[in-house]
DNA sequence: GGCCAAGTGTACTTGTGGTACAGTTTTGCA
DNA sequence: TGCAAAACTGTACCACAAGTACACTTGGCC
């Protein structure tokens, strides 16, 4: 190497998690090595050693970093659209849209999904990130649900629903409209499948007669 | 080798796309091995060669033969129920309800969907594996959208949808639904989920004010 | 009794994960 | 300014799995 030059605390580190999610999501977890990695980070292989004790410590670092970051994220926007509006009802439609618009303006598309990736390669991590990815799912059953129950208080469902699968509703058809996106490589797919969901929670809650 | 005993045609070969398909499902293109699949198989390395030119020619094998199962179980499932029913929305209705009984009666749960296995491994698959994945999504989007022109001619949409995103919807809640059902070791969600859509289905042509 | 599908056996190359450890440079702080 | 700790580098290893190549063998069937 003809530089060698030490990077401020976590600034590697941080590096090294950034290029090994977008390989993850390209190519699996496995198909992803520590070679192709400390190559393109500019480091030594020892270098990769000294801020993971292994490939499994990666995994974990890598996961829980996608996890905080999404909870950060999606926090602040139903937040701020909450915020937005004293009804919860159509402070949580506010959000879903501002959730579709976020989809839409990715100029490539939704780069993927840790939690589906992870799920696909399961065999493949310790309890701990297995865990840990069940943890995420049901963070997100629980935020949703939060929102329904707030919503149901003011508005009787029109239609008859369990809130909880409701609540699952926009996780999986996220999960499952990233895919559909990228394999049939249209980016718009994404963001209609979360403002069908919108109408959806709509129709639920106002009905289809006020339309 | 103690035993050496050739197989009618085509039976290890299918042997070794079983194992293949349910290893893959649990670990991933990369991580499957082909010495653990010859082990599984009984039949040496060479044996494996015998029958795929390379792994890829076993990746597109396994996608095919997934996307030819697919097509011909949902085809049935969804040609019985409309012959059973004069009217397109409630055979359509009926279709659904016994794909989510189907995905109910798993004794473990789906095992997983090939095309969002490869779509999170995407850079490990040359073209043609894509090309056939992506036209797997599309094929899915033409049968349900044929079902909903029908539907559409006699039930007038209440809700402002896009047929094609309507179509899409329930690959992406299969395909999200499959993954949140395996990430959460909760079986249950998948068949609620299409019970879901269904009801969002009801809703789009029927309206709330029938309830 | 010969053909051919369906294998076996063996030897080889390469890549990857992981270990070990001594040395070097940089940063942060007093 | 000086020093300890952090953040590396370089080199040299090992074990093993993936994948390749190819000559050889077996058994069923017409």
């Amino acid at each position: 190497m003809l530089k060698v030059r030490a990077q401020p605390r976590g600034r590697t580190r941080e590096r090294i998690l950034e290029l090994a999610e977008s390989a993850v999501l390209e190519k699996g977890f496995a198909a992803t090595s520590i070679e192709e990695l400390v190559a393109a980070a500019g480091i030594s292989k020892s270098g990769f050693f000294y801020h993971f004790q292994d490939k499994g410590e990666l995994a974990e670092a890598l996961l829980q970093r996608y996890l905080d970051r999404d909870e950060a994220v999606y926090n602040d926007l139903f937040d701020r659209a909450d915020n937005l509006n004293e009804d919860p009802l159509h402070g949580f439609l506010v959000g879903l849209k501002l959730f579709a618009e976020m989809m839409d303006d990715l100029p490539h598309g939704h780069p993927g999904c840790l939690v589906a990736s992870y799920c696909y390669q399961d065999q493949m991590f310790n309890k701990t990130v297995r865990d840990l990815n069940a943890a995420g799912v049901l963070r997100w059953r629980r935020r949703f649900r939060g929102h329904f129950d707030r919503i149901a208080a003011r508005y009787p469902p029109r239609v008859e629903v369990d809130l909880d699968a409701l609540a699952d509703m926009i996780s999986a058809l996220a999960d499952g409209g990233i895919i559909i996106s990228k394999v049939a490589k249209d980016k718009s797919i994404l963001p209609k499948q979360i403002m069908l969901y919108r109408e959806f929670i709509r129709t639920i809650f106002l009905g289809t007669e006020t339309q």
